[in-house]
DNA sequence: CTGTATTTGCAAGAGACTAGCATTTAGAAG
DNA sequence: CTTCTAAATGCTAGTCTCTTGCAAATACAG
């Protein structure tokens, strides 16, 4: 990354229309990239948002990996770019409400993000999510549903389910003897 | 109520030891009591804690509802008791640590607390729970299990499930057009 | 290129929860 | 019924996640 914080800070006193160039640039060119630019904007704008270099790198970053990812992971992740922390979250926030991501609220305090794949916009995920009690570590059950099935009949069903969450230990901590890992 | 907050801050200057014998009697004669006094002390004592006033009142106020509460509902509800609010924090935590409670974390960054009857004492709730993402409400659905049924053969297993959570629209906010509750 | 509504950065703040420590108390032993 | 001590409480201050207000910067329509 050619320009870090304090760099960035210099370039920008004298350069300031450099910085959302070579950040455009830099995102584009993130080994973790796998979206391809013109989509990422076409998928912001097309949600009736600006498309910012923030945006871009959040989408990027969220694209990235399979799993949902926190506030703080996603900007951990750009800390390079300068971005304030609440430039992400607001980010993040808007994305959500545009449809693009799902915010999920797995319990831990921890607000995470996905990127949605398809163009329902639901604002929820598509799949359940499984968080193990133990490490936290957090898995997408792409190859899963869920069904809610009444112990008897006539039971007064609670209502549309859109998120499905499920806890517990995951294979690997459930292997290890209770208390080595954490 | 005879003491509210101020009174008894008076009341505990002139006779401190009046304070614990006037809660634990206002505690077993709330409207709201439903679980005898001698078997909630047994109950506290049995899990290796002691019977305290504030811990007592903790597990009447959890066994007077039948959905999951939060801190400050607990601790509103028991502030003319005058305990501190770090004090019910700690109840609260050490109550589920000790298996009589299940603490659930729904995801809006609230901890809810649930009074567990069996003697299983795994701090996991029992039952599934759901959650409205509009109005916030929780309900308990004793009345259901939850099966994970693969889409294709040979999905990896997540690990031990031991809580469920549902997300989504319940029955009143599903009802109502978009946008006029919450 | 210009103007303006949208975004961003910064700094301060809200809300849920935790920790440290002196004081008080439950319950056991005498 | 007292005395003793480990456990529990109250108070204060702190942490962490997330939000808000506002001036400065920016995207993009025209």
């Amino acid at each position: 990354m050619e320009f870090a914080n304090k760099s960035q800070m210099q370039l920008q006193s004298c350069f300031p229309w450099l910085i959302p160039i070579l950040q455009c640039d830099e995102i584009m060119n993130r080994p973790e990239q796998n979206l391809p630019m013109p989509e990422v904007k076409a998928l912001i704008r097309g949600a009736g948002l600006r498309s910012t270099a923030a945006r871009i790198a959040v989408i990027q970053q969220l694209g990235s990996t399979p799993v949902p990812q926190s506030h703080s992971e996603v900007s951990e992740a750009l800390e390079d770019f300068g971005f304030d922390q609440s430039t992400i979250y607001r980010c993040l926030t808007e994305l959500s409400d545009a449809g693009l991501l799902a915010r999920l609220e797995l319990g831990d305090s921890i607000r995470r993000f996905e990127l949605l794949q398809s163009g329902k916009s639901t604002g929820f995920s598509e799949h359940p999510h499984f968080m193990c009690v133990d490490c936290g570590s957090i898995s997408c059950l792409e190859e899963f549903t869920v069904r809610l099935s009444p112990k008897k009949r006539g039971a007064e069903t609670p209502g549309q389910v859109v998120e499905v969450l499920l806890k517990g230990h995951c294979s690997k901590c459930a292997d290890e003897p209770a208390g080595t890992s954490d």
